[in-house]
DNA sequence: ATGGCTTCATAGTGAAGA
């Protein structure tokens, strides 16, 4: 089974992509984060034309996840539940008998700002409903855009970062506190010392200087982490023409 | 450089992203 996430910066501009994207890479499942289009606007024909079926949650302009999918998908949630939310971050289903729990994090702009504190509260009502899907599923995959760099080891500039915005002290706390649940870096615990980033900011080149954050991540239960066999990034996609600043990950379990 | 680039939005000395 093959399971990816990809931080798409707009649906409507980068449908094409997807599109393309899947013919190449065509995995059970796909993770979409930041459609920045409305629950009506999903382009769901395109989608169904191409072979796959989806559940969504949109917003105008800002935020929106989907996940895409070949098989069916139960026990669909829209929003993190018992969390008043007016942005639309989080879906999670059940497909293949695996939960899927697909994650637009918030930004937090800075770690002195109100949206940062947003990121705190936020996150803490994301591990309380994780914490609640891992009592009830043996298979369970956190995937999505985090935000936050894990390591030193995730940034292009760890001294330039250090104490940054998607680097504090505070979210990789955060991020640890989710681990803390039971879940595994897929990306780390299979390649340990690898160099590999998900996210190139548009401004000064920095995808083509390889100078980026490893920020959006495919968590897994024990059960699933002890059946991976891959996990890969696709800088290809970054590449591409007006892509999306991030890359898609894929993850492949037996 | 509180920058840069890209999106959505509006027509802003823009807002937000990461």
């Amino acid at each position: 089974m093959k399971i990816a996430s990809w931080n798409v910066n707009s649906l409507n501009v980068r449908l094409p992509h997807v599109l393309q994207w899947l013919e190449k890479h065509p995995v059970d499942v796909l993770a979409l984060q930041e459609l920045k289009l409305d629950q009506d606007k999903f382009p769901i024909s395109a989608i169904e034309e191409a072979g796959y079926h989806a559940v969504w949650f949109g917003q105008k302009t800002y935020n929106g996840v989907a996940l895409l999918f070949k098989g069916e998908a139960t026990d669909v949630v829209t929003g993190i539940p018992n969390y008043a939310d007016e942005q639309r971050r989080m879906i999670a289903a059940t497909i293949n008998g695996v939960r899927i729990i697909n994650v637009y994090c918030v930004n937090g702009e800075a770690v002195d700002s109100a949206k940062f504190a947003y990121k705190r509260e936020w996150f803490a009502a994301l591990n309380a409903f994780v914490a609640q899907e891992m009592q009830q599923h043996e298979q369970v995959v956190l995937l999505g855009d985090f935000n936050i760099a894990p390591a030193d080891l995730d940034v292009y500039d760890a001294e330039k970062w250090q104490g940054k915005i998607l680097c504090s002290t505070d979210e990789r706390h955060w991020f640890q506190q989710l681990l803390a649940l039971g879940l595994h870096d897929s990306f780390r615990s299979k390649r340990p010392e690898d160099v590999q980033y998900t996210w190139w900011d548009y401004r000064m080149n920095m995808f083509k200087r390889k100078l980026g954050l490893r920020i959006d991540h495919i968590l897994v239960s024990t059960a699933l982490k002890e059946t991976i066999v891959t996990v890969d990034v696709d800088e290809i996609a970054r590449s591409w023409e007006r892509p999306s600043d991030h890359a898609p990950i894929t993850l492949e379990v037996a």
